[in-house]
DNA sequence: CTGTTAGCGCGTTCAA
DNA sequence: TTGAACGCGCTAACAG
């Protein structure tokens, strides 16, 4: 059954004070008497009591509680990312109220309005790659909540947001397969509604146009979503042109790794026929054999500095204060699946 | 700046009549008439109107929030566990408090008191390695707190409980490494505080003993943690053995992958000359090369059964019930890392 | 220094 | 059918 919670009457009846009394004691004002203040903190450690933050929060309209949404929790990244969010806000006392919306629009939709409800005091959000409008975004941020974005871009919505420049690592890893002398340079995608995608694959075409590369839309393929097991298959289709790519950047290490599988498989050496490169660097790229060339993605900081921003919009009212957009820089990290500089 | 919320009073101001009928017609009561709660209903659209939770919660006494704590979210395990407590809770319209310990025994005594003070509803928690007395828990237990202790066990500690058979599966393992013709079995094994390491071990030393090997001491090592830099260093230590073992089982993925990056590195053939095999059949592990012969653990499930437990916990107060504990049978996943049968 | 009053937003008595 | 009063647990304003 459960046990009723203890409650300031309870102490103020016990001790024939009036509750603001035990009140005082217990946010230790300094109107109230040594002695009867340390009676009263005697008595509560006794009665174990614990403050209601139910009640409080009625009172002060804030929870302490920050909404984060997340479009999969089980993805390295996005995990990474809480991880550096709740490094950020746990030593402010705040909580964190944390889903994944699978991908969903209505999901994310849904998750928002029941936080919403709660009332948090603010929301972390990274869109679901389904998410083709901002209504809720900007019902949420009409309602007076403070918003983050984080990881990924939503073009036209205005908040504070906190991305890493992808463009940029893609770039630096295309142009990093041009300088080892690869000529036909293949990308495999990701879903063109995330920014992410669009911005890698603007990456990858800029580099090739920066050097005189032509674009060829064989060399382009996109899968179903960025798993390994799309990796396979859009890597298939490469190797079954009649000319095989002789390097391949990759959406994401996950791909990249299924991609690896698949031609291994065929018997083609990787770096010597084709090259390999993946993107964020997961934990266990390394250990890859061949190690996979991947750019790094300051995804912990990504959740750390979203976390501060949020918090720094908490502390004062911003009325109309201009978005902060922070871009965080990723790093090419070059192993054994991609051929050296010669 | 932070924009006032709508309540009952603003619509009753509105509509001249007394809070309680619109509490009324928003709770759908039948004592009202259908054409005021018509009205009613539309001006609370009109307005936005949305309940406070927070004032509900306090007059419920019940938050709709679940706490759940684990040692790291950035696990693929736990985070795979938290998406099966996630499916499970949210039709129910129940939120998740998420927090992790970093394996930290006082910072889980801390962010358990916070959601104690939040008033969640139960607790899901899986317990840091670290965490070696159970005083805490007994305390949330105490206030009345439903708890569900899940993966990792505490003995000592009476709870609903959900884990997965760690020794079933060691004993497979170990028993398909005998049976493959493998003579000197390592183990690379986890902190001996925890559970899943104890029993893991056990089944390994069992397996043995059944099959009249014997134990050697210099065939078990433990490392500083279970991550794969860990598992480099305990398999150095195996192949500088007088004698290699031929064949390892891993506490975990994370460790075998390490393990077999440093074999590899010494050119030492799996599984030819050592078969290794891990524990949680991580989604990369059948991407390596050779793929990882790995046990499997029905981790989404267990995630979800803990929630339904906890659920019905919450239905109806039971006072002094049995406890439930739940074992989770484990798969040994046969792939290129062993040898096969001969 | 201390007690009383009021109210955060809501649902549930009880009376009308 | 409706409204007034009360209380969930707490703090702040006011009065002593």
């Amino acid at each position: 059954m459960r046990k009723e919670q203890v409650t300031i009457t309870d102490l103020a009846r016990e001790l024939n004070v009036s509750p603001s009394t035990i009140s005082r004691a217990l946010n230790n004002s300094p109107f109230i008497s040594e002695e009867r203040k340390k009676v009263i903190l005697d008595l509560a450690k006794k009665m174990n009591y614990s403050p209601n933050q139910l009640a409080l929060s009625l009172l002060n309209k804030r929870t302490k509680i920050l909404g984060v949404v997340v479009p999969e929790i089980t993805s390295y990244y996005f995990s990474t990312a809480i991880n550096g969010i709740q490094d950020k806000v746990g030593s402010s006392g705040y909580k964190l109220m944390i889903s994944q919306s699978n991908e969903s629009f209505e999901e994310e939709i849904r998750l928002m309005e029941a936080m919403a409800l709660v009332r948090v005091d603010g929301f972390l959000i990274s869109p679901s790659s389904n998410t083709v409008n901002f209504d809720h975004f900007e019902k949420i941020k009409g309602s007076g909540f403070p918003l983050v974005i984080f990881d990924r871009d939503c073009l036209g919505f205005e908040a504070d947001k906190v991305v890493v420049d992808d463009y940029s690592g893609a770039f630096q890893a295309v142009e990093y397969l041009i300088q080892t002398g690869c000529k036909r340079i293949a990308h495999i995608t990701g879903s063109a509604n995330l920014s992410t995608a669009r911005h890698r694959k603007n990456g990858y075409l800029d580099a090739l146009i920066k050097n005189n590369y032509p674009v060829l839309d064989e060399l382009i393929v996109i899968g179903d979503d960025s798993s390994s097991e799309s990796g396979v298959a859009c890597m298939q289709k490469l190797l079954d042109l009649d000319q095989m790519p002789d390097a391949v950047f990759c959406y994401n290490d996950a791909i990249a790794i299924g991609a690896m599988s698949i031609i291994r498989e065929k018997g083609v050496q990787i770096p010597e026929q084709i090259s390999l490169v993946g993107f964020d660097d997961e934990p266990y790229s390394s250990y890859f054999k061949p190690s996979l060339t991947s750019v790094w993605q300051p995804i912990y900081d990504l959740g750390l500095l979203s976390a501060k921003i949020l918090l720094d919009n908490l502390d004062f009212d911003k009325e109309s204060a201009e978005f902060r957009f922070e871009v965080l820089k990723p790093e090419l990290v070059i192993r054994e699946s991609s051929r050296k500089i010669s």
